[in-house]
DNA sequence: GTCGGTACCTAGCGTTACTGTGTACCAGTA
DNA sequence: TACTGGTACACAGTAACGCTAGGTACCGAC
């Protein structure tokens, strides 16, 4: 991937997973496979594992192990309440920053005023 | 500075950088205090400064070292063409990247079709 | 019995932003 | 003279995070 690319990943990636598991709990082979279905084509498989060992060790999410009929026991994630909340912090961390950065792009003429 | 919004930074940071010049040539102070007044309220000065350094070993910027009245000289840092190169490349990148997101963000109900 | 798809996990690495601190120049002022 | 505060740059050490490159294991089909 290129080296923009991932690190404007960096401190996203982990609201973009919590996003996903917040509309239905998913396991981390399915979100593997969405995220690389929705344009976050190249994402490495174990990046995505280790999101989730940390959204679980900081509490955002309850996990249950199911089993599959195609291979080993799927761990399955579901949001909870603190989760929640992170994922909201998440969204207006995001929102502002990335309506400071759409400034900056439209305002190339005015220029502060010193 | 919150843990979110300081990994959210990464990658985006230099971009934001290459931004401010590219819309005419500024000095690290200058730039930093630009950032404080735009929104990105606890930016650390030492880090602008890592920044310059960087894209200045990278080769996107020219400098030019211009006495100050009110202290040491400033570095004057210009874009140059390898600089608009890596700003475009920035923006297209984070267009990318933010349309993906904001999908996510609006996409609550379509839940994938397994 | 081995190959491919499913499913999870880990150690080590490189990049990046922050913290904390230091240097230096200058103007004002007490 | 000494001190303070604003201007201006620089650097060493640290933490966080995503990637690389592996590995384990289950299962059906050929």
């Amino acid at each position: 991937m290129g080296r923009q690319e991932t690190e404007m990943l960096k401190g996203t990636l982990e609201g973009v997973v919590l996003a996903i598991i917040g509309r239905r709990p998913a396991y981390g082979y399915e979100i593997t496979s969405w995220l690389r279905e929705h344009g976050f084509a190249d994402i490495a498989e174990g990046t995505v594992y280790a999101v989730l060992v940390r959204i679980e060790q900081r509490g955002f999410v309850d996990v249950e192990k199911v089993p599959s009929e195609k291979g080993p026991p799927r761990k399955v994630y579901t949001l909870n309440t603190q989760g929640l909340e992170q994922l909201d912090e998440f969204w207006s961390t995001w929102s502002f920053l990335s309506a400071r950065i759409e400034e900056l792009r439209t305002d190339t003429t005015t220029q502060g005023e010193n």
